[in-house]
DNA sequence: GACAACATACCAACCGGTCGGTATTGACAG
DNA sequence: CTGTCAATACCGACCGGTTGGTATGTTGTC
């Protein structure tokens, strides 16, 4: 009934699972990983994972919204403040990276798979991502057109260099590591607003 | 007749099969594509595919090295030249940027997949990839402790605000589109360098 | 006894890979 | 030019194992 917690597993079942899922997924990918690995790590069968998830890319919308969800929202809370570019791009910057790096196990799994996806549900969650993409070059466009940003390099090439640290950061930040995410965050914002200078 | 040609298929039977997996990796993942899908795509069948490759992730493996190989040759011939540092950076983001654009299928193909394999052969690949890293990092981080570069970010951020750009290319450039790939290198180039100048 | 929370057993479809066979070839002989 | 032969190129049926997913059971709580 109600809030019954299961009486067994020390996690709930369900976060197990998904816990589970995002290992694997980040270590060998959507489609390398079967959902009888993800069970088996999870400590539970294949009954129990179909009655939480109705199917196995439940498991990765779930993580893309976890990941993605929080990214876009702050977007927009940064934006709505209205500040310079200068200030705006670095405070974008600074969470995207420190936001990738406080959920860097979700970020790897998620990281590959998007592109090749193309059910109904996973073309919503591409357009959000466009959309967070859009913004920023928005945003640098026009800095660049009213002078305050110089043109060395297209918005284009600009909003990669930012996206492309964070899409590899999985493959190199540890949380444990001697570089914290936020200072990661500061020398990449200097490195692209130094560059933007004018 | 005469010749050793096909008299069905107008190219070579393995260029097809290279060709369609080249095309089915970078769309789906290698491990979302199956062999039947290459074989049904490239017009043969799996006894065809068999007979020129030893097994399916040899495809992945004649991918990175067409892609790879070309990228670390050229490497060690800009190094070799014994340049300053900025013709040097700027001349390793051109060949990178210029050679992954002229190969951008492949590129798609390979990018994902690399880090999840771990067989023998690949690792070997990983390897030369980590190499390729470790030069170009290893000229950044000389060129701050000279005081040549400014030490506004670390060679890691900058590296990977290169590496980023080429990874995520594939995603958005266009051999046909109005951005040439020389003019893609030149912007990253010069953004990057001018976040470098002291 | 109703219902949620799982486990167990099971399925058709599909997976990467193999194998026996055949059609086509180039090289050599006459 | 023709006949023979071995090698190459390629086919398509087939293999054991695995896939994502389901149908049915069991168990504990209200």
């Amino acid at each position: 009934m109600g809030r019954s917690r299961a009486v067994a597993g020390a996690a709930g079942v369900r976060e197990r699972i998904l816990a589970a899922a995002t290992e694997l997924f980040a270590e060998q990918g959507y489609a390398a990983t079967s959902v009888q690995q993800v069970v088996d790590r999870a400590g539970v069968t294949k009954g129990g994972l179909y009655h939480y998830f109705g199917a196995k890319e439940d498991l990765l919308v779930e993580m893309y919204r976890a990941v993605f969800g929080e990214r876009l929202a702050a977007l927009d809370r940064i934006v709505a403040q209205g500040r310079d570019p200068e200030w705006t791009l670095r405070a974008i910057i600074d969470d995207i990276v420190v936001g990738t790096a406080a959920m860097i196990k979700e970020s790897a799994a998620v990281s590959h798979e998007l592109a090749a996806m193309d059910s109904d549900r996973t073309q919503r969650l591409q357009a959000d991502w466009r959309r967070y993409q859009e913004t920023v070059r928005g945003l640098i466009r026009d800095a660049q057109e009213s002078g305050v940003f110089a043109a060395v390099a297209s918005p284009e090439i600009v909003s990669w260099s930012i996206f492309g640290v964070t899409n590899s950061l999985h493959t190199w930040y540890r949380p444990d590591g001697p570089k914290p995410a936020e200072l990661i965050a500061k020398e990449l914002a200097d490195l692209v607003l130094t560059g933007l200078r004018r």
